[in-house]
DNA sequence: ATATTATGGATATTAAATATCCCTATATCT
DNA sequence: AGATATAGGGATATTTAATATCCATAATAT
C-alpha cells in the first residue's frame, strides 16, 4: 500500500503556490519544469485539486493556478484526499458474515471489530494531516531552504506566473 | 491506496488462533472455509505470518496454525507489516532536487519537509495499530457476538483443530 | 503405505497507477 | 480579428501491483 506519486506532486505544487503573490497564476508547464516532472500527468493531479476546490485556475496566456485560500486554511489532508480520494485505507468485506455457524442472512448491529479498530488508525492518520497547514509546511522550508536558493527558487517563479 | 485483502485475512485468522487451545493447531483448510476464502491464495499471507515468526506451523495431517506469542503479546501492526510489509506509505522521489534553481548535486542535510509530514502521519497510524493487541480483539469479540454464534463456532473450530 | 499438511516456485489473471495524446473552450496579446 | 497559450476532459497505451491458481516437495500423522 502505498500513495501515488501524485500526493507528493501536489502537495510540493501547493507549497509553491502559497509563496505565489496575491492573484498571479503559475501554470502547469510551469510547476512540472519546477518539480521535473510530467506536463500532462501532473495536469491530472492539479485538475484533482481544482475540482475539489483547493486550487483556482484560470485560461488563456498568463493562466495557470492559484491557492483558493490562504496557505493557513488549507491543510495537508484536503491535498492528500482531492488526489488520493477520500475512501478509506482499509475495506472491510465482512468475510466474518461468511463463517458457517452464523445464521444465513444474519445482519449485525455493529461494523466488524477488526474493522473499526483499522479505521480507528487510518483516522489518527487523518487527523495528523488535518493538523498540519501549507502555512506551517511554508514556516518549515524557510527556515531550512538555504536562502539562496529560496530566492532564486522565487524569482524564477514570478518570472513565470502571470 | 487501499491495504490488501490479506491483511483482513490475517487479521481474522489470527482472531480464530487467538481462541485455540494451547498446542493445538488449525489447518489453512479450516481457516479458508471458516471465512469462505481461497485457500491456496489464503495460504500466501498465512505464510507471511509464518515468515514473521507470527505464527507457528506443523505439517502433516492434524497439521496448521497456532500462534507463537500468547494473544496479549501480539499487536495489530505486526500483523499488518506482515502481510503489507515494512516500508512506508509515503514515498519520496525528492523532486525537490530537480528545482532548476539548485546547485548541481546539491545534498541536503535533511529529509524533505513534505515527507516528514507524511512520515509523521504513517507513524501515528502505526502507533494506533501498534496499541491494539489481539487479546483487545478478543475482549471485543466476545462481548458483542451473541453467544450461540461464538460458541457454535469455537466447536467447529476445535472439531477440525490437530 | 497412504493421506494430509505447509512451503515455495512458477505462472496466469485482473485491477490500478502511470503516462501520453488529442480536442475543445477560453483568455491574452498583438 | 487572428495567433498563441492555457486548463479541462476524454480516450488510450503502458507498466506495475494485487489477486489467484497450480504444482512439486518435504514432513508428519494414522
Amino acid at each position: 500500500m502505498i500513495l501515488k506519486s501524485q500526493v507528493e506532486w501536489a502537495l510540493h505544487c501547493c507549497a509553491i503556490l502559497a509563496g505565489l503573490p496575491e492573484g498571479r497564476y503559475l501554470s502547469t508547464k510551469a510547476l512540472a519544469e519546477l518539480h521535473g516532472l510530467p506536463k500532462e500527468y501532473l495536469s491530472k493531479a492539479l485538475q484533482s485539486l481544482s475540482q475539489a476546490g483547493l486550487v483556482h485556475s484560470t485560461l488563456g496566456p498568463s493562466g495557470g493556478y492559484r491557492l483558493a485560500r490562504p496557505p493557513a486554511e488549507l491543510n495537508f489532508l484536503e491535498i492528500v484526499e482531492a488526489v488520493e480520494g477520500k475512501s478509506r485505507t482499509f475495506v472491510c468485506d465482512n468475510i466474518r458474515a461468511n463463517n458457517p455457524c452464523r445464521p444465513k442472512g444474519y445482519c449485525d448491529s455493529s461494523p466488524c471489530a477488526v474493522a473499526r479498530i483499522m479505521w480507528e488508525a487510518d483516522e489518527a492518520w487523518r487527523q495528523k494531516l488535518r493538523s498540519v497547514t501549507l502555512a506551517d509546511l511554508g514556516e518549515i522550508l524557510s527556515r531550512e531552504t538555504p536562502p539562496a536558493i529560496w530566492k532564486d527558487t522565487f524569482d524564477w517563479v514570478l518570472k513565470r506566473a502571470g
